[in-house]
DNA sequence: GGGTTATTAAACCTTATGGTTGAACGACTC
DNA sequence: GAGTCGTTCAACCATAAGGTTTAATAACCC
């Protein structure tokens, strides 16, 4: 489970593929779908839907001469897991951080 | 903010760096702190810990010879944030996930 | 001042990323 | 069968990541 954190983290470091993802939230898109609002080379996107893929956020299948891909929540899914180990911080002690950064600015 | 979610999200793509924040959960670290329990250079490690710098997860203050890290949760809660927007994909509880959401807006 | 400790910097190597172009392949259209 | 469309593959380029080693800096101890 390691090496997934490490692909889904991974994939998600792009502003491209992110955008892919949210693309891919409102249903199945081929792969030029994907790539049109890029700009960008067709190849270039297709490697970033590879990536997606490899890293099981994405799954496909094939529809004639298309390729239709589908969002599959369950990376995501760990990777939010994995990142709520840390919530208390934000929730609890988020009012505590912001007076130590003030209580710095004023120096 | 774009910017800041590519870079969270690629300080999060990598174990070692992981390993460290779940160690800053604790407390503060040193860096040497931060390296000892990973098989790497002194410096390797190093460099781990300013990238978690450069992606606002970490501050660090000098005390002494030694450098104290401390977590810095803001860019994980971004992380989570941008991830939360999936979650009604692995769960069916999308009326729950409002109602958080509005009541963090409401602080 | 001299030695030790914590840390960074510099130079280097290897591999991965993000991008390009141009050729190739498979499926549809006619 | 010929052309076209969607897609991938191969080769290439530039830059960043992840690691090393050796030297340099800065603070403490005596």
């Amino acid at each position: 489970m390691v090496e997934r954190l490490d692909a889904t983290f991974g994939a998600l470091a792009d502003p491209t593929r992110r955008a892919m993802l949210a693309s891919l939230a409102l249903g199945e898109r081929s792969i030029g779908e994907l790539a049109a609002p890029h700009a960008m080379s067709f190849a270039g996107a297709s490697k970033h839907v590879r990536m997606l893929e490899r890293a099981g956020l994405v799954e496909r299948r094939k529809a004639g001469r298309t390729q239709l891909c589908r969002l599959d929540p369950r990376a995501l899914a760990e990777a939010d897991a994995w990142l709520r180990q840390w919530e208390h911080f934000w929730t609890a002690r988020l009012d505590a951080l912001e007076q130590i950064i003030a209580e710095r600015k004023d120096r």
